[in-house]
DNA sequence: TTAGGGTTAG
């Protein structure tokens, strides 16, 4: 570097070249690199193809190789490295490995850890291994990249083994081999595995790398350890977009909707924007509770943004998952106009519309909607039926819903699975069935299902068949006796009380309270705009509870149990 | 003057 003045300038043709490469400049970088004043040698050469190369420019990267081999440039052992990353083709890398052995740089740990990792992606895995165990010296990047490699191609036990063997040659962990391995063992689900790592992470004082701590953030969050995996969060300093993403996945993965709203919430505070997958982590959450208000902001925040496309055009996961939000808080329009204005839509896409139609009793435009996937040929699968079964179920097509489960088999090779029969237990059942409904339950070809049969006997109480809810009660308390839960004995005692049997129905309540069965409170929740408030019954803990009531009562918001409990 | 390895969704 020369100082001229205030500012330092690059002294010689491979710093400029570096200097552009890691502003992503590559453009200038070439024009440096073509300047007829500099000689092009082999610093220069190293340079423009390693710049290449990190900013994700492989082929170009490669076609500078080529030219300096054509010009007469030779490579040495620090050309490699770069060369080996830019194959993307079995041959290629054979072609390369060639050259290595010509010039004598087969044995450099540095051109082998490239090999290994390139190796590995190009399904050369034999190649791979022939390479690492020829090596006369191993280092923690070498053995990393064999961990790495393994993991990306799904050969997770290989991996660990290379883990356990690399402990037993005394190598010592690096922090990157720290977070490849927790990826790993939370893949398996092996969280005891993970808290020991947690410990050696720790001991050797890997703690304070963030990216350390997301990976184990993800762990705990996956291994449903939410609260580990937010006393790590708490700990970072610097909390990038990972440990923001991270730490709200693992709350949505574990069902605390509401804790994934107030972390996303402090992320909106935080300095870090949200992405496409914080997005997609966020918007379940929103659909669980019908917190459309929330949904709406994200799907504004996604448009400005330009979230919803990528390089194949729309996103479609997170397309997907803006419909299901839509369509889960009941507002089939909103769904329906993401619907026709994806060009790209995958089953999940017309899954979710037919579900959606179903869930709110919009029978016809499910199936209609069924029809349309049919005509644009996109083969249905198990869920696609659940939604049709459902919407027939919903709106009383009884006759088409049998037609469907013979149909679904024998002409789109869907063999139905116990929820299809639960929707078609609960079809005959609504419509009065009960007979055929009870018959078919006996016969369905799979284990028994406990939701099958409670769908049965809500029908028996709302047809008030007090003889066959008999039958169908001592079924369930016979596949669940010691651990039944509170819905059967309430719908029995209801179903009871329907028929005029109170003694029955009292006699139910008493045998509950022997057996410490707890009935969970009927809840409903409203949206306002300072948050979503549930209420259970008899719950009178908001501040403005009665202005609530007064201003509820008139749409119809409250669920009947609570409503009676005010 | 220059080189190889890591973490988040579905």
């Amino acid at each position: 570097m020369v100082t001229s003045g205030f500012i330092h300038l690059p002294s010689s043709i491979t710093s400029l070249i570096n200097m552009y490469s890691r502003c992503n400049q590559m453009e200038e970088a070439v024009l440096v690199f073509r300047d007829p004043y500099h000689e092009r040698n082999v610093f220069a050469y190293n340079a423009i193809i390693a710049g290449f190369v990190a900013n994700g420019l492989a082929a170009d990267g490669f076609q500078f190789y080529k030219r300096m081999r054509s010009v007469g440039v030779m490579p040495d052992k620090f050309t490699f490295p770069c060369v080996v990353r830019a194959c993307c083709e079995f041959m290629e890398v054979r072609k390369i490995h060639g050259c290595l052995f010509k010039m004598g740089l087969e044995l450099n740990v540095f051109v082998g850890s490239a090999l290994v990792n390139t190796y590995l992606k190009v399904d050369g895995t034999e190649d791979a291994e022939k390479v690492f165990e020829e090596l006369p010296e191993r280092d923690v990047v070498l053995w990393n990249a064999m961990i790495n490699g393994y993991t990306k191609i799904g050969h997770l036990n290989k991996a660990v083994v290379v883990f356990k063997r690399m402990g037993e040659e005394g190598i010592s962990l690096s922090r990157f081999t720290t977070t490849s391995i927790l990826s790993i063992l939370t893949s398996m689900g092996d969280i005891n595995n993970g808290r020991a790592i947690h410990g050696i992470v720790t001991k050797m004082g890997y703690s304070s790398c963030v990216a350390v701590s997301n990976a184990l953030i993800d762990m705990y969050g996956k291994c449903k350890h939410t609260e580990d995996a937010l006393m790590i969060f708490e700990m970072i300093n610097e909390k990038d977009l990972f440990s923001w993403n991270s730490i709200i996945s693992a709350h949505e993965q574990c069902d605390d909707h509401d804790g994934t709203l107030r972390l996303f919430g402090k992320m909106l505070g935080s300095r870090v924007l949200p992405d496409v997958i914080t997005i997609t982590a966020v918007l379940p959450a929103c659909s669980h509770l019908a917190a459309l208000m929330h949904g709406r902001e994200i799907h504004g925040y996604m448009i400005v943004n330009g979230l919803g496309k990528n390089e194949n055009g729309d996103d479609v996961l997170l397309n997907n998952a803006i419909m299901d939000m839509y369509a889960k808080c009941g507002c089939m329009k909103n769904a329906d106009i993401i619907f026709d204005l994806m060009r790209n839509k995958d089953v999940a896409s017309w899954n979710i519309m037919i579900m959606g139609y179903a869930m709110h009793g919009y029978g016809t435009e499910a199936l209609d909607m069924f029809h349309r996937m049919c005509e644009a040929q996109i083969k249905p699968d198990v869920v696609t039926f659940v939604g049709v079964l459902s919407a027939c179920s919903h709106a009383g097509f009884v006759h088409q819903g049998r037609s469907f489960l013979t149909r679904m088999e024998l002409e789109f090779g869907v063999i139905p699975t116990i929820e299809h029969y639960t929707c078609i237990i609960d079809m005959l059942g609504r419509a009065g069935h009960l007979g055929e409904a009870y018959d078919l339950a006996q016969r369905i070809p799979l284990e028994d299902n406990l939701i099958l049969w409670m769908a049965l006997l809500g029908a028996c109480r709302l047809h008030g068949n007090a003889e066959l809810g008999n039958v169908v009660g001592e079924k369930i308390t016979q596949l669940e006796p010691k651990h039944c839960g509170s819905g059967s004995y309430i719908l029995m005692s209801s179903l009871y009380g329907v028929v005029g049997r109170y003694e029955e129905a009292l006699e139910v309540r008493r045998t509950m309270k022997e057996q410490n069965v707890k009935k969970t409170p009927g809840c409903s929740w409203i949206e306002l705009k300072d948050g979503l408030y549930v209420f259970s019954m008899g719950d009178r803990t908001h501040h403005e509870l009665n202005a609530l009531i007064n201003c509820l009562c008139g749409f119809g918001y409250f669920h009947d149990e609570v409503m009676h409990s005010f």
